[in-house]
DNA sequence: GACACGTATTCGTTTGCACGCATATGTTTC
DNA sequence: GAAACATATGCGTGCAAACGAATACGTGTC
């Protein structure tokens, strides 16, 4: 996991938003897919291509399949993510993502309703910018 | 200049040694060429990248083109350079660079001995990490 | 075991990037 | 203006990413 890496899976749109959101704690993948809002196998793809390059890990919850941020993070990603959740307030895309993520508990919509429970632990914010 | 555009100007191994060699400061194309020891082409057609982006800007000297990072840096963009400032030391291709760097000003190669004085006005390490 | 649901993958296509090689452009010097 | 130097760019190629559409796979439910 080095520094091209990194940004390798952050010089994407959709995967950056990914991202941003998976810093809020572990999301099943309905949730993600349904604040982005993009087709399933777009979403499907681009978590696959975060976790071939390192940077989330899954982990099966019955029917759902819950992705985080990889656990053991070095020092250079730890930085970098922190440095994302500190710019990601600057652009609205992000923060319309945190909108339609906390709406999501309350909603009863139908990619919701069933994985919306189990699925975030209250993940916060991890400031840990120093290398 | 958004985050996107940010991540793909770094996601190149090539790139992501051009700006960090910006950061120390103004450079000209022959020791931003001499350090990185990549073929003349590659380093031009990435620096046009670069600029192409807004993420670096130029300014002729003669025989010589000065590259130097942007001058209007949004918070975002500042963030991001503050972040792989730090990073860099992490990894020994970035220090290596360092080194050879610091060696130019000294050595008497035909790439340098011309153009090295005029060129490094000492800019120094700007960590303005908060957005 | 048939079905529904959540997720991943395959296929074919398009697109953009990266590269080497060669050459063009701009500048200084003589 | 010719030669030398510094830098940029055009061309052709290869490759990987991105995408939509369709389909496969894994799991729970009835």
């Amino acid at each position: 996991m080095n520094l091209v890496r990194i940004h390798e899976c952050l010089c994407h749109r959709t995967r950056l938003r990914l991202v941003h959101l998976l810093l809020q704690g572990p999301l099943c993948v309905c949730h993600l897919q349904s604040v982005i809002g993009e087709p399933q196998a777009k979403v499907s793809r681009h978590l696959a291509y975060l976790r071939r390059h390192g940077m989330v890990q899954t982990e099966r919850r019955g029917k759902w399949v819950l992705y985080r941020l990889t656990e053991k993070r070095p020092p250079l990603l730890e930085a970098n993510l922190a440095c994302l959740q500190d710019c990601a307030g600057e652009e609205a895309v992000f923060r319309r993502d945190l909108r339609k993520l906390a709406g999501l508990g309350k909603k009863t919509g139908p990619a919701n309703a069933s994985c919306a429970a189990p699925v975030r632990p209250a993940g916060g914010r991890r400031a840990t910018a120093a290398v």
